[in-house]
DNA sequence: TCAAAAGTGTTATAAATACACCCATGC
DNA sequence: GCATGGGTGTATTTATAACACTTTTGA
């Protein structure tokens, strides 16, 4: 059995006192791995209670400030785009299950008392690029590991539901929110790219048209090689021009008048 | 001076009692009085602190259930459509200058102690019909009246800033929520549909393109009748098919490819 | 030379947009 | 009859969308 780190532990209980009771923060936080979107999961315990990471906000902090400083705390950066997507708040909204796969580890009342509470959740998702480790940010949370977003069912609490909420606001985001910046990596194809958008949107786009748009808008910009280690036709390899990018970015909705 | 209503100050007291401390609901409700969009402002006390009106959930009752209560608390119906377009936590939310106002009326020190403390406010906006009345749903309001939009800037606490980005959602909402369904009266011209549509967007619309973009639709139904009582020519009087209009909504996003 | 994926071009249709013009009414 | 807002039509441009064709590579 896993052994709780007891320095960790007398921090959370100290932190805990200075939190707002009963409101949590829970973090989305997308990568794409070439094919598909997955999201970090922590597993809670030792019982196979895989959640998605979150935490909590300090009595003298912005919420804000709270949802980066929980972010910075599980990938160890602070700089990439945070937007929250929702507030969650049935009365089953609790931590009851996942305290019972503690029984047998003697963690403290005020701890215990402070979980089995019912929680209002904050909802924020944010892009990393793919390269990104998650971290170990409680000592509640015995291991680690990317989940893909097709397999969130298997999330305890409500977070399945909390992912599919991310996912369909981080949709509508994608004409009006710099996404493409994290997400992608360095240099890239436009096959890729296209997967990239295949994976938000859930369907499949024609590859022609895609490819038609992303030249026309002026945001690639060719780099003089190609990609190798291809039995095809090699593809060629693109840059993000940020600039073009940013500019591209529209909140216009087209109603026809 | 006005005179605290001991019976329902009572009966907050012991509400609060049962309340998640430091979690409110604001409701932004929207109207369309022919020309403009209002919101509704309650009065806090007597020293001319106006907010939007709100309130708090019970430990015992689920997020949205508890946004449907305060807003039927507030104008006497919950059929109306109520969304969540956002969640506030800076730590200077507060009603501490409000509860200032009450110095006078000998508040419970139970209630003043609840209202000195961090909030952490979670925002729905609903849409009413015109003829919608406010109703005075808490013995802290003094007053209500309807506020114009445009002057927002003079509600206390961040209040302006949870009409503007509700205003926000509400304009993203306009192809895939049954906005209109609340909006409008039983019958309306085209023209004043086109001034709703103003007064949402927050800009001027091309006449012809908009008329005909509305027809194309099918989502009107022409009256036999006209509507009287101009001195120019008399625009013909309609009502919203709401299957149709229902059919029409789409969460849909053009891409291009 | 062939299969498969990358890259390019063509075309039909629909949508967005800018205006011009006519109509009905009260003064 | 004329000013004013209501109602209608048309033409240009752009976007969407379907899909056919060509190119490059390794095996």
């Amino acid at each position: 059995m896993a052994q709780l780190n007891e320095d960790a532990l007398r921090k959370l209980d100290n932190d805990l006192q200075g939190y707002i009771p009963q409101i949590s923060i829970n973090l989305v936080i997308f990568r794409f791995n070439g094919e598909a979107l997955e999201v970090p999961g922590v597993l809670v315990g030792d019982k196979n209670s895989w959640t998605i990471p979150g935490g909590f906000i300090d009595q003298s902090e912005n919420l804000e400030d709270a949802a980066r400083r929980i972010l910075k705390e599980q990938i160890g950066s602070e700089k990439l785009l945070l937007k929250q997507f929702g507030c969650f708040g049935n009365t089953s909204r609790n931590f009851g299950a996942e305290i019972e796969n503690f029984t047998n580890h003697q963690l403290p009342n005020s701890i215990i008392d402070w979980f089995s509470r019912r929680f209002i959740t904050i909802g924020y998702y944010t892009v990393a690029p793919p390269e990104l480790k998650i971290l170990n940010a409680s000592p509640l949370f015995f291991s680690t590991k990317w989940v893909c977003v097709k397999d969130t069912n298997t999330l305890a609490l409500d977070h399945a539901n909390l992912v599919n909420e991310a996912l369909k606001i981080l949709r509508s985001d994608l004409l009006s929110k710099p996404l493409l910046i994290d997400f992608l990596p360095d240099s890239f194809t436009i096959p890729e790219l296209q997967k990239l958008y295949e994976a938000i949107l859930g369907r499949t786009v024609d590859r022609g048209n895609f490819r038609q748009r992303m030249l026309k808008q002026n945001i690639l910009t060719k780099l003089g090689v190609t990609k190798k280690k291809t039995s095809r036709r090699p593809p060629i390899l693109y840059t993000l021009n940020k600039q073009e990018y940013l500019k591209s970015l529209t909140e216009d909705i087209k109603l026809g008048f």
